[in-house]
DNA sequence: CCCTCCGTTGATGTATCCATGAATGATGCA
DNA sequence: TGCATCATTCATGGATACATCAACGGAGGG
């Protein structure tokens, strides 16, 4: 990626900067703070926090600027059950659309999984979990479920890493990953099968249970 | 909407620009064009072009544009495939939270529907036909469904002004409406019904036939 | 003591200027 | 004639100056 416009490079600076941790909910993301922090002028970084409104990832006041939402119930039970709906969908279509080449990629993405949950880190577990679920999304060969399901998949990610920490217990511990790597292995067995209605089923039932393991105690 | 931004006005007068026919697929839609017709500078129309083209309405080249996305039956089998799934949802969410209230708009509105197919007023079938899918939407009381509903609408009437122009026959008749309102209806006593898996299964049905009324002969 | 008003502050919103790059067409050479 | 090259044109991309508006806070009057 070397040749990218500025515009396109504070997009996904000031995406690593939430998804790091660098902000919490409620904070503003102000255009005259992050411009000389990306090294760029305001012009850029402003499109960019367009771009992450419209996409619906960051909420806005104007003429105040741009800000992380607050977290709540409602709202988590809002993206989780549209995920339910366009991922569902999405992994139907793969069932159907899913080169050999893509199915081989996602086993092997599995693979990982199975030995980052083995280890226990955090970190490559998220990384494996968001390429499963994208990767899933990109084989739906449906451009507009792939750019609803990431939307929703980094959405919802700051629940996952905000959640807890303001409506529930002070310390935040990892997310207990012991079912998702088999229900991993029955969403990607029904697409192997090129059975989309399976296939929708356990993604759905999979995505409720992360809700539930996040919202509804654990 | 007194006090609206320039780039609010410019966002709304696009789209008017474009659901009135003034441009055709393929099209430019230049800065430096628009920007002296809505009587503001480049700024907000360069603003308002990037939401569009973030919520997929637009296509963009970089360095060259904005323009009208070519209709294709790939792309139509996909938005619409897409629709499925979010209205389905959508519906089903309906069905479970829409107030009387709603439900009573919803009704007073397919009253006209039926009279404006008697009539045979083509502008008012779809005006009336886009305030019952997005009051659906709305009464789903989710703002993800909600936003990606009004999105993938918009974006399949660009498939219904244009698409059969285009691909088909040189002369445009007009949308065989005949099931139509009893689709509607279907959909409306489901959701008043409480009826999630009914409404879903309505909805899908309802927009499957839209899809196959436009593309595959009729 | 409190409440109102107004000036200050600091952010976004908009206009404008310059930079950059892609497409086009003219030019010159083989 | 055919083709490569380069200058021109015209659009977006980006930087900067200015306008505007909301929040804050202090002065002044009740």
């Amino acid at each position: 990626m070397e040749k990218m416009s500025a515009e396109d490079r504070a997009y996904r600076e000031i995406i690593q900067l939430i998804l790091s941790g660098q902000f919490k909910p409620g904070d503003f993301l102000l255009e005259v703070d992050l411009a000389p922090r990306l090294d760029m002028s305001r012009t850029p970084v402003s499109r960019a926090l367009g771009r992450l409104v419209a996409e619906g990832f960051l909420n806005k006041m104007p003429k105040k600027g741009c800000y992380i939402p607050f977290p709540s119930p409602e709202d988590a039970e809002q993206i989780f059950f549209a995920r339910m709906a366009v991922e569902g969908q999405a992994a139907a279509s793969a069932a159907l659309k899913a080169t050999d080449q893509e199915i081989r990629k996602l086993k092997r993405i599995l693979r990982t999984d199975q030995e980052a949950v083995a280890k226990g880190s955090k970190e490559i577990f998220a990384q494996i979990n968001e390429q499963f679920h994208l990767g899933i999304a990109r084989a739906s060969r449906n451009v507009y479920l792939e750019k609803w399901v990431i939307n929703s998949f980094w959405r919802s990610n700051i629940y996952i890493f905000y959640f807890d920490g303001f409506y529930k217990a002070p310390v935040r511990e990892e997310i207990p990953p012991q079912r998702t790597p088999s229900q991993h292995l029955a969403i990607l067995k029904a697409i192997e099968e090129r059975n989309p209605e399976e296939a929708s089923l356990q993604m759905r039932e999979h995505i409720r249970n992360t809700y539930e393991l996040l919202l509804l105690g654990r």
